[in-house]
DNA sequence: CAATAGATCATCT
DNA sequence: GATGATCTATTGC
């Protein structure tokens, strides 16, 4: 499995980062990250937009944790959080602006049984790698490739040569406490790989006083 | 099902 | 000292 993807796909050069995050984030859907034996295509990310985005950790500028963000594009930017997970970012926009996008979900495509040995409680492949912190831990990446280049380094993200079409959706972004409006998180449309957390309810009531109704 | 609690620590105030 | 780009298990209806 491993072997065709590599042999049907090529590493996203640093230019395709070297631009403005929501468009990185839109373009990463579909592409292939692979470390080690472990490989997943990209269902489900999020845009973050630098300083100007209260939302992003850029926007409290540069520190020893965000330096990364200000550098190069095309690094990966992990951070670890809650006590217990890591999450993974890659950094967008030009040197010295910051901008990244955040990976929320991958379909798994090689190394499955090793993801499950890293995650024993997973349900089903379905549940290896959908959510930030799941798949980093099915992918063994942890804050030691912070700053890792994603073209030269052990992380990498690949363009199969042939890809398969899919549609787009567009929501909030999940977790966050500020600019909890901004439309800033794509995933592929009706993909069972995408985390389940979805659009959240909105602060207003429908006609007959029930609740939205959440996505499934 | 949905809602809540607990885990657990790096980062910044 | 509080918060957080989360996940899992448990409780409650």
């Amino acid at each position: 499995m491993m072997n065709e993807i590599l042999a049907l796909s090529e590493v996203l050069p640093e230019a395709f980062y070297s631009r403005a995050a929501i468009e990185v984030a839109r373009d990463c859907l579909g592409k292939i990250l692979v470390h080690g034996e472990t490989a997943g295509r990209i269902v489900e990310v999020e845009a973050y937009l630098g300083v100007d985005d209260p939302a992003a950790h850029a926007a409290r500028g540069i520190t020893p944790r965000t330096k990364v963000l200000f550098g190069p594009p095309g690094r990966a930017y992990v951070y670890f959080i809650y006590g217990m997970h890591e999450c993974l970012n890659f950094v967008a926009e030009p040197e010295g602006k910051a901008g990244c996008v955040l990976i929320r979900a991958l379909e798994p495509l090689s190394g499955l049984a090793t993801m499950r040995e890293r995650r024993p409680k997973a349900k089903g492949v379905e549940g290896l790698a959908a959510g930030p912190g799941r798949l980093t831990s099915a992918l063994g990446i942890t804050r030691d490739l912070n700053g890792s280049s994603l073209v030269d380094g052990p992380l990498r993200v690949r363009r199969m040569q042939v890809e398969e079409p899919f549609e787009v959706v567009v929501t909030p972004r999940v977790g966050i406490s500020k600019c909890v409006d901004w439309p800033l998180r794509f995933a592929l449309a009706d993909n069972r790989f995408v985390s389940r957390v979805v659009v959240p309810s909105r602060p207003c009531k429908s006609t007959n006083g029930t609740k939205l109704k959440k996505n499934s």
